[in-house]
DNA sequence: AAAAAACCTGACCAAATGGTCAAAAAAATT
DNA sequence: AATTTTTTTGACCATTTGGTCAGGTTTTTT
């Protein structure tokens, strides 16, 4: 759990009364797993990842992601508070997807395998969810106010661990040298460019809008990258037919 | 130029009395050659890049531009209009440099060079403007607005124009056969990540910022890709002793 | 069934923000 | 030097927007 949760209230002024400090709660959303709470929150961060992945932190409106969900603006604050907990909570739910696809990577297994695993995971939560890609992107160009904690640990701390079993597999004569940061970097980029960009790809394409097939190219496509770029497919550097 | 410069004025409500219909000047900034003009739209739109790159569109805000180029926000007005007309005048500035790379694609080059230019061009332009890059990204992402003719017009043709000399190099047995496509989103994929997501990159690299080093390591890393990719690299599967 | 807790929501703010304008200063033109 | 054009700005709006709140309704607990 990352990020932390929604708080239901801040007084502009300090009360004179000096009640015992409680304790502090604000990283734990208080989701007691009351039915309709745990319903109406779940339609709320459904309807807030299309408008943040639409219009960014700032575009996005209270009222708006209130209609999209069709539930009254008050009701958005009743269980997240501000705004800022409500994308913070949204965050959470996006990145807890993340790092799982890094399970693939493990040294017994063969590189190949585990690459194509791994992009395929990566497309498929492209084209499932690409507007949580969106809300994450949008986070990170903008200076990943919110999530640069999580960067800088957890996630950082996967890569290494990950970083260093593929540095097993080159060493082992497994494949190409490469090096494994970078490599990640690439693997993000090249997966979720079809997410975060898709206007720009389905333009150039001359799609009005990305569809199935379209994405099945795109991950034929960085498949062969990736295994091409680690040294785990030939490439027969010649037209087809020859 | 591919986009319109500033509308001065819209009413809110259509007038009874139907004048009529002025000439579309829309599309054209007045911009008269004017010293003062000249030097104080440039101060402008470099304050706009940053602040724009920065907040994103509606997070932006009139009055933060002005602050960075230390200039009253009548005056942005003044020469912009409006601040949709400010920032269609950045992407202009913008997407003007955007293009010119392809240059390097020529039938007659080889393509382990091409490619070669190619990369680093983008890796350079990663380096000396990452701002353009991140206000590019944001307005890709939230739907390309401002520029999605642009992209299904200009952009595509020049695409298309040199997928075709990829294609050729491809079926001349010059290089391994890719789709040029895909070939160019990933291109832009691993280039532009070390812009739009310089702050995951340096989070996840440990250090608190990428520096001078860490780029020429992306670009080598770029590099290495994008040959072995398109077959123009040997992928010896093994460790460099071996 | 009574009491308590959780939930709902219309009506309201205060602050922020894009944009306007008129009058003055500076530059360019004649 | 006079006149015209361009530029500069402080003061000022109208609207939007995040957030609050009191009082009511529903659900859960006792």
């Amino acid at each position: 759990m990352p990020l932390g949760g929604a708080t239901a209230q801040k007084s502009r002024e300090e009360p004179p009364i000096r009640t015992p400090p409680p304790p502090d709660l604000s990283a734990v959303p208080r989701s007691n797993g009351s039915r309709t709470r745990q319903l109406n929150e779940d339609r709320i961060l459904r309807a807030a990842e299309a408008v943040f992945a639409e219009a960014g932190f700032n575009g996005a409106t209270m009222q708006a992601i209130a209609e999209a969900a069709k539930l009254p603006k008050a009701n958005l604050h009743y269980y997240f508070g501000t705004k800022e907990g409500l994308y913070r909570a949204l965050l959470n739910r996006v990145l807890d997807g993340w790092v799982d696809a890094f399970d693939h990577f493990q040294p017994d297994r063969e590189p190949a395998d585990a690459f194509a695993d791994y992009v395929r995971d990566k497309m498929r939560f492209t084209r499932q969810r690409p507007m949580a890609s969106k809300v994450f992107a949008n986070e990170i160009i903008h200076g990943a106010q919110q999530v640069s904690e999580y960067l800088k640990t957890k996630l950082r701390h996967r890569v290494d661990e990950k970083a260093a079993v593929i540095t097993g597999w080159v060493q082992a004569g497994k494949m190409a040298p490469v090096d494994p940061h970078h490599l990640f970097f690439s693997l993000w980029a090249v997966t979720q460019t079809y997410a975060d960009f898709d206007v720009q790809v389905a333009a150039v394409l001359g799609k009005p809008k990305l569809g199935r097939g379209d994405l099945d190219d795109a991950t034929d496509h960085v498949l062969r990258l990736v295994l091409r770029t680690c040294g785990l497919a030939e490439t027969r550097p010649g037209p087809p037919s020859g």
